[in-house]
DNA sequence: TCGAAGTCTGACATCAGTGTGAAGGTCAAG
DNA sequence: CTTGACCTTCACACTGATGTCAGACTTCGA
């Protein structure tokens, strides 16, 4: 699928799905002409992309996970070929992702809280 | 107590302090010399903000329910002061947060999932 | 009293994520 | 063949969060 169509169907403007690819987040190959080919897969993996920077991550992070969490994975690699530092980066990006959503949950609560007491019928 | 104090006891530059006062997350009194003199409270409240900072919300949002998360509120106001579109409109903060939790939450999952898979007895 | 350290304001720079537009190539339908 | 829709690259601009520096004033310790 050409350039247009991943962004009707995923809602990205163009311009931010070129970006994305300068940022190595995607790669779509090119044909003939020098148009941009997705493969289906791209749907899912803009949408990622997408959910992943609206939760506040910087593509720079994005890239560092993306591979691991693309799709329903045939391809996990057989445990040994992943080198023992690869895994504790991505225990620390783990850790990272865990102490936002922590904050997150624990600014949540407090303003649960507070609605909770404002508006005790409420909802 | 005055910004630089402020500054070492939070780990926050006094840039961002200042930067911060000016998207109005502080509001500092000043002393006759034109000093910033900033109370006790202002440490928790930095830190407040700085987790929420890089949990990835924008100074907006966080100035909006800033007011409502700061302290062990003894300042709950009787409900009916609050008007039902400021509790609607902090509703749709929580929903936001919300969604940034379950989308990170997805994602530290699917880490955790492909490491657990690689790496089965670590750690 | 002098100098160092702290503070003030203001300006300019950077980086990431986006928006926007120009100038030109490709292609299909009339 | 022309027109319109789509694609290409390149470039400039903006916002938000942050770094850095300059010039001036204050405070404090030797």
């Amino acid at each position: 699928m050409r350039i247009g169509e991943l962004s009707r169907r995923t809602g990205v403007p163009t311009r931010l799905l070129r970006y994305y690819e300068e940022q190595h987040l995607l790669h779509p190959d090119r044909s003939g002409n020098g148009y941009r080919s997705y493969p289906e897969s791209a749907v899912a993996r803009v949408q990622q992309i997408r959910g992943l920077l609206d939760s506040g991550l910087t593509t720079e992070m994005i890239r560092a996970i993306l591979p691991y969490l693309c799709g329903p994975d045939a391809l996990v690699p057989d445990p040994g070929s992943v080198p023992p530092e690869t895994a504790a980066l991505l225990q620390g990006h783990i850790d990272r992702i865990q102490s936002r959503i922590d904050c997150l949950a624990r600014n949540r609560d407090r303003l649960a809280a507070y609605l909770a007491v404002v508006r005790p019928g409420g909802r």
